[in-house]
DNA sequence: GCCGTTTTCGGCCCGACTGTTTTCAGTCG
């Protein structure tokens, strides 16, 4: 899992370049980052192997500068920049609205090198100075800049979540270790994620700390003791193991489990049983009572088992007390994904492939959905594409078994609502999709207003991505969504949960009101590989958190079913 | 800094949108 270390050094290295003024070094070390990041190899071996070079996008440079990150574990070159230039530059970028070029005249004519500084200097009105800039600007820096304070220091669960559970296969193969588990906002499967934390029974546990200190992921050991170490690992996140006696393992992962706020209302309902509940278990007058799962303990405390994912104080607990706990949609209960893109327009396989590959995934169904004419940058398709599409689809269709692939598409909202795509065109599809990728900057009732015309327009059957938010970049658009549910519920236009690991969107608690007003949903990957089509165990994850039960979710109908929605 | 079924040099997915401009620069996807 060196490879993500090695595609963050590389994009600093871009985002140093763009302040300078580097128009294309810094597109040819994003390729290559883009590159690392998505290889199925650790790219060490690759580079034993010597062929580091045979990479698309990796020349003699960017392999040599490879090279050291992986025999040194930094770049000397990156730490060089660095020095020269101490910005913070991450944290900066996250605020909306700012750029490396704003970056670069904020430092060179107030200072500006962290988010205090950007804050005093607005606040001062020192920015709205400058040249190029204006009242408007400063005013969206000062707004955004609690947004990029508020999400450094936490990481996507899509990057963390494969991590831990590869720390976890590793755990499980000592001979040692009786159980497993990933706690923490892992198990509750939570879009950003602080550290990972893992329990594990054994009766060796020094031998366990051995190893877990001693992983080849590891980068440096924080604590190592008998019951607890912590690590950094290479992949730049913290992870804690806990050794846990065999008969407390469920009470104790309950309590690592959280939310905090959960364990605090379970407290008290024990205490009001006259019980007292902490993380060695629950007991009656001093003395433990013998429980030794998480369902015992909820029905002791006289409530269902409350799923991890919903462990949130959300109402889950009274939900839990009454019996009224949604029976959520499981991880297995989809039967096709309805949204991804091929070579047709900014994705890297051909229909086939990517059919092939979600067929072996499990999938009955897919769509076909490329970006169209006014997004060029992502190879958008223009009208006679669309067409010749079509044709190959339905060929591809006779020739592939086991799995159908519906005609789709993902056409734009111009900013005055209409699409880019004409209606006779739109109508010969089995799918479309429509979404914003432009102009989100405009005020509440116009973007409001946009996704509402597309959602009356007779032939959108989804709205993609809904709110447009990035996790840790970008906020939602400004959005009436109680209104856009609505209008969904009555044009029997779908939301979709994207999957995609920074997008999550819509959002669990957005996924929970869009069901609480009837609103039916789709479970999309957004996939533009067919190793992104994993990704919809985030999506999954999400419309759990948000209560969806299997009927809240159209894909998971049989695909007879399912087009009669469309129809 | 990478890349090359017309190139070993000269290109590098490009248009919408906004805010600051009175013709454009920066950001975003």
């Amino acid at each position: 899992m060196k490879n993500q270390k090695v595609a963050k050094i590389l994009n600093e290295i871009a985002n140093f370049l763009e302040i300078k003024g580097d128009k294309y070094r810094p597109r040819a070390y994003r390729y290559a980052a883009r590159t690392v990041e998505s290889l199925s190899r650790d790219i060490k071996d690759i580079k034993k192997q010597d062929k580091l070079e045979e990479l698309p996008g990796i020349g003699k440079n960017i392999a040599q500068k490879i090279e050291e990150i992986i025999d040194t574990g930094s770049l000397r070159y990156l730490e060089d920049m660095k020095k020269e230039l101490s910005i913070e530059l991450k944290s900066l970028l996250a605020v909306e609205g700012i750029g490396p070029k704003t970056i670069k005249l904020l430092y060179d004519e107030l200072g500006v090198k962290n988010l205090d500084d950007l804050e005093r200097m607005a606040k001062r009105h020192r920015i709205r100075r400058l040249k190029g800039m204006g009242e408007k600007t400063e005013k969206r820096i000062l707004e955004s800049i609690e947004f990029a304070r508020k999400n450094s220091g936490r990481n996507l669960l899509g990057y963390t979540l494969p991590i831990a559970e590869n720390l976890k296969n590793e755990l499980m193969l000592l001979k040692v270790v009786d159980r497993v588990e990933i706690a923490g906002s892992i198990r509750r499967r939570k879009e950003t994620v602080g550290d990972i934390d893992i329990l594990v029974t054994t009766n060796k546990a020094q031998e366990v700390m051995n190893f877990f200190t001693s992983m080849e992921n590891v980068e440096n050991v924080i604590s190592k003791g008998k019951t607890k170490s912590s690590v950094i690992l290479k992949d730049n996140i913290e992870s804690d193991l806990r050794v846990v006696d065999n008969k407390l393992f469920e009470a104790t992962l309950l309590y690592f489990t959280g939310s905090k706020e959960t364990n605090i209302e379970m407290r008290k309902i024990a205490i009001k049983k006259g019980l007292k509940l902490n993380d060695y278990g629950l007991f009656k007058g001093g003395k433990r009572l013998n429980l030794n799962t998480e369902k015992e303990i909820f029905q002791r405390l006289g409530m269902e088992f409350i799923e991890p994912e919903l462990r949130e104080n959300r109402g889950e607990i009274e939900a839990a007390m009454e019996g009224k706990l949604p029976e959520l949609i499981g991880y297995d209960d989809l039967r096709g994904d309805l949204q991804m893109h091929s070579q047709w327009s900014d994705g890297y396989y051909s229909i086939e492939e990517m059919a092939i590959a979600a067929r072996d995934w499990g999938h009955d169904y897919i769509a076909i959905t490329d970006h169209t004419g006014l997004l060029q940058i992502a190879g958008g398709m223009s009208e006679e594409e669309i067409m010749a599409q079509t044709k190959e689809i339905e060929q591809l269709n006779d020739k592939i078994d086991g799995i159908k692939i519906l005609k789709g598409i993902e056409a734009n909202i111009k900013s005055n609502g209409e699409l880019d795509v004409e209606d006779g065109i739109l109508k010969d599809l089995d799918v479309v999709m429509a979404s914003i990728h432009s102009g989100f900057r405009q005020d509440k009732e116009k973007l409001t207003n946009r996704i509402i015309s597309a959602m009356e327009n007779e032939n959108v059957n989804i709205i993609a991505h809904p709110t447009g938010r990035k996790i840790q970049e970008r906020r939602a658009y400004d959005l009436d969504l109680q209104k856009i549910f609505e209008v969904s519920r009555e044009t029997n236009t779908f939301l979709e949960i994207n999957s995609y690991p920074n997008r999550l969107d819509l959002s669990d608690i957005n996924v929970k009101r869009a069901i609480e007003t009837g609103c039916k949903l789709v479970i999309n990957t957004d996939s533009h590989k067919k190793e992104h089509l994993k990704y919809i165990k985030l999506g999954i994850a999400t419309a759990r958190r948000g209560w969806a039960k299997k009927g809240d979710i159209i894909n998971t109908l049989p695909l007879r079913r399912l087009n009669k929605l469309f129809n």
